[in-house]
DNA sequence: TTTATAAATGAGAATGATACTCAATTATAA
DNA sequence: TTATAATTGAGTATCATTCTCATTTATAAA
């Protein structure tokens, strides 16, 4: 999907939505779509405000969760109480191994571990809506 | 294992590390190990003040380290921002499926994730050392 | 194009869980 | 019993995130 079809949709969603287009947002949609990046709500702020569009935190805040709420974005906990946002469009359903020394993120996928999941769920008669499946350690790198 | 065995093996590891017996660690030992409860600090917290022991909750958050430190309790990351504390002791692992619904935890085991896990972990030559497996969704009681 | 208006923005304050500070208290070894 | 270093507790600090509300702006209608 190139990031002008992405704009488009998002522009489409906002108007669907009766909210209306602001740079502000288009801004945010922009930073979160440019690289795979595991990025803070800080930088996505920091990297706005530096390059072009007057934004405020908490702007950055209410527009990324938009983009989460429709589908664009997806928001980690990685358990050290700051979110991190990757775009969604176009990447395939994936974990995390995050390196407890280094920080850095590795992205998996398992279809048996998704296949066992979905029958645990059903077994305890639990309708799955998401998951979190995280392995921490020290990457490759660090040892 | 008894209450009593827990109890003389939390104050020989404080022996040990060179901490202090205290009436507020041994109070928030017994909390813990009380119920198999997901408890929150405020909860124990609660709990110490309202029956015996004066405690501060400086002093809970402090002992829950410590707990967990060596192994008698375990905290998990549920995202809401408030940790949860379990006892850990005679307590297979196991990781949890939580109702967005109404909070409820059921705990689950399954041993071909944890093998697959390890295999995905060592094919990226990662040292494992703990990880985060929650399902959310709606259980049995709240469809 | 201008206007009316409801929505969005931003600056700063509020929040809430947890960590820190430091003077007063207490467990422990001698 | 004493000396002393660790612990405690009350309150303050922190830090990410959310809220508030006055000001600004996108948009629909005229």
């Amino acid at each position: 999907m190139t990031n002008n079809k992405l704009l488009s949709d998002f522009k489409d969603v906002l108007r669907k939505e009766g909210l209306k287009i602001t740079p502000q947002r288009i801004a945010v949609l922009e930073e979160i779509i440019k690289d795979k990046g595991h990025r803070e709500s800080e930088d996505v702020y920091m990297a706005i405000k530096t390059r072009k569009t007057h934004v405020s935190r908490a702007t950055v805040y209410r527009t990324l969760d938009i983009l989460v709420q429709h589908g664009f974005a997806r928001k980690l906990n990685l358990g050290d109480g700051r979110a991190r946002y990757e775009p969604k469009i176009d990447s395939p359903h994936h974990d995390h191994m995050i390196c407890n020394n280094c920080g850095k993120i590795i992205e998996f996928v398992n279809h048996e571990i998704e296949k066992i999941q979905e029958e645990i769920a059903k077994h305890h008669q639990f309708k799955l809506q998401q998951h979190i499946h995280q392995l921490f350690g020290i990457c490759k790198e660090c040892q």
